[in-house]
DNA sequence: TATGAATGAGGGTTCATTCAT
DNA sequence: AATGAATGAACCCTCATTCAT
C-alpha cells in the first residue's frame, strides 16, 4: 500500500484520467487499460489505489455528487434580493455547465445508474435533496422578508433545479439550439415573478 | 430471413423483453442471453430478427424517441384555451411517466449515449425539436388568439420541456419526495401566468 | 426420402453448387447456406439429399479421385507409339486442368485433408495407384514393343504422374509465369527420350 | 505489449505448439484453446503475442514460404559438376520432406488457401520464383561451363521443381509405395542427361 | 417435396484482476 | 512503488442440424 503522500498525488491522477475517458466511452465500455493509459501509468498501478473498477466508479460519483453548496448558502448571508442572488446562481451553474461540457456524459451515465441501482440513487437523492432544500432556504428568507408571497418553497425549489437538469439535457443534445445561460435566467425569473409581491 | 406475419409478432416480444432487462441492468451488462430468455427464445433466435445487440438497441432508441406528437398537435384544433390544453397535457406527460418507471432508465441511458455519439444524439435532438416546436405551436396559437403576450414562443417551449425532463430526473430518484404531476402542473401553471393576458 | 427420379435432378444439381462455394471459400468456411443458396433451394433442402455437410463432402470427393482412366487405358490398345499416347495424354491433361481452374482449390484442399485423416487419404491413394498403374502399363506396353528400354515402369510412372500434379501446383501459383501444356508435354518428352532406344 | 526477450521465447513456442496442432486438424478446426493447450499457456495468453488466429496463420505462412535458398546458391560456388550438386540439393530437400512428413498438411493447406486468396498466393508465388530462379541460376552456370547443352534453365526449373513438389504429394498418400528420394534423385537425374553434353 | 423457423453447441476475442519481480 | 506477464470468466455471434407444416 502506498504512503500516504503518494496516494495524494495518484489518486486524484487516476480520477482525472478516468472522467477523461468515462465521459468518452462511458463506464462500461471504457477498459482500465484506457484509464492507465490516459493516466501515464500501468494498468496493474491502478490497482495500487483503487481495489477495482467499480471503487473507481464510486470515488467518481463522490465527486460529482458529494459536495457541499456552500456558495448557495453564503448567498443566504448576502445583502442583495433573494431574486438577484438566485439569478447570480442561475447564472454562475449554468456556466459551470457549459464550461463542464465534456463530463456532462458522466453525469448522465450516473442518472442511468441510479434508475437501476438503490446505492447510487441514495446517493444522487441526497445531493439533489441538498440542493433543493438550499434553494428552498432561500426563497423561504424571500418570503420572511417580504419579498415574496407565500408559497410552497421546496416545491418551487423543486421546480427550479428541474430546470437546470432538463434545460442542460436539452442542451447537451442541441448547444447551438439555445442560450442555455439565458433560458435559464428568464426562465427563473418568470418563475420568481409569478411569487414575487407587487415591487 | 422469417416471413412478414413471424416478424410482426416476433420483433415486438423481443424488443419488450429486451426493454425489461435493459431497464434492469443497462445495454452493455445485459447479455443477448438474458433477453432471450425473457422473451422466452433462444439466443440464435434473436439474430433471425436483430442483426446484431446494436441493432436491437437502435430498434429501441426508436421506439422511445421517433414517435410523433399527434395528441399534441390534435390540441391545436381544440376549442379549449391554451393554457388548458397544456395543462392537460402536463397532467397526461406526467402520468405516462410515473407509468412507465420501470423504463426510464432506458431513456436515462439513452442520454448518456446521446452525450458521447452523435448519431444518438441527432435521434433525440430531432425528437425534442419536434416535441419543443409543437408546444411552441400551441403557445403562438395563444398569442394570435390573445390568451397570452407576444413572447418567445420556442424558448418558452424549451423551458416547459426541459421542467418535465428535469422533474422526472428528480423525481426518479425520491419518488415519494414530492408529487410529479402536481409540482409539474403548477410549475407550468406559473410560467403561463407570467405571459397570460388579463388575468 | 424424394423419389428417384427427383434424386437423380437434385444430387447433381447440390454437388455442383457445392463445388462452387467450397471452390470459392474452402470446406469449412462455407455455409450450408452458401450452398443452399447457389442451388436455389432451402438450407432444409439439402438435407433430404445429403445426411450431412460431411457426406456432401464426401461426394465431391469421390467426383473427383473415384472415377476410372478409360481414355489411359484405351490408349493400350491404340496403334500410336507409346510416346506418341503419353505426350497425348499429357496434353489432354493439362489442357483439363486449365480448363477446370476454377476447382483446382477443392483438390488442393483434399490433399490437406488426406494428410490428416485416413479414409481420404486412402481414397486418394487408390486413386493416384490406379493412376500410376495406368500410365506404368502403357510404359510397359513400350518396352514390350521394343521402343523403350527397360526400366521400372512403376517408378517412371509415378514421375510423370508428379510432374502432372507438381505442374499444377507451380502454375496455380502463378497462371502466366509459364505455359502449363507446353512444359508438361516438354518434360514428360525428355523422361521419355532418356528411356528411348535409339530410334 | 510483452518486453522483447519474453516475445523471443513465447513467440517461436506458440508457433511450434499452433504447427503441431494445425497439422493435425487444419487451420479452421483447430482452436485457439487447442494452441493454448499444446503451448502449456492460456488462450488469452496467445493474443498477447498475436493478434488473432488470422495472424498466427500469417506467421506459419512466412516460418514455411519466407526463408533464402543459401544453400541453393551456395553450391553456384561449389566446385563439383552442376548435376553432382543438383543431385545433392534434390536429395536433401527430399530428405527434409520425410523428416517434416508430420508438417506436410500445413503445406498442402497452404497450397488450398493459395488458390483462393491473392495475398497467400503471391507469397507462395514468390518463394516458388525465387526457388525456380535459383535452379536456374545452377543450369545456366552448367550451360556457361559447357556441362550442358544450351536450354530454357527456367523452363527445366520448374520441371524439376515441380517433380519435388508432385512426388512429396504421392508419398504423402502412400510413405511406402515407392523410396521418395530415391525416386526424386532419379527422376531429375534423367532429365539432366537428356540435356548433358557428351556423357 | 420443400422450407420457414428454431436452437444447441460452440469459437474467437476481450478484459478485470492477480502476482512475481 | 511500479509493472510486465498471465489468465479465468465472459460475451457476441455463427452455423450445422432438426422439425412442424
Amino acid at each position: 500500500m502506498p504512503r500516504p503522500d503518494m496516494r495524494a498525488e495518484r489518486i486524484p491522477q487516476i480520477i482525472q484520467a478516468a472522467m477523461i475517458v468515462f465521459a468518452r466511452n462511458g463506464f462500461v465500455q471504457t477498459r482500465m487499460q484506457d484509464i492507465a493509459q490516459e493516466a501515464g501509468l500501468s494498468k496493474a498501478t491502478l490497482y495500487l489505489y483503487f481495489a477495482s473498477k467499480e471503487d473507481l466508479i464510486v470515488a467518481i460519483l463522490q465527486a460529482f455528487f458529494e459536495h457541499g453548496f456552500t456558495e448557495l448558502t453564503a448567498l443566504l448571508s448576502s445583502d442583495s434580493s433573494v431574486s438577484a442572488s438566485l439569478i447570480v446562481w442561475t447564472r454562475q451553474r449554468m456556466q459551470e455547465m457549459r464550461e463542464n461540457v465534456a463530463f456532462l456524459s458522466i453525469g448522465f451515465e450516473f442518472y442511468a445508474v441510479a434508475a437501476r441501482q438503490k446505492a447510487t440513487r441514495q446517493v444522487l437523492q441526497r445531493y439533489y435533496h441538498h440542493y433543493c432544500t438550499s434553494i428552498a432556504a432561500l426563497l423561504q428568507k424571500g418570503i420572511e422578508q417580504g419579498e415574496f408571497h407565500s408559497m410552497d418553497a421546496q416545491e418551487l425549489a423543486i421546480a427550479i433545479v428541474s430546470i437546470y437538469e432538463g434545460l442542460t439535457v436539452l442542451w447537451m443534445l442541441d448547444p447551438v439550439g439555445f442560450d442555455l445561460v439565458g433560458v435559464a435566467e428568464r426562465t427563473v425569473q418568470a418563475l420568481l415573478a409569478s411569487i414575487a409581491k407587487s415591487a
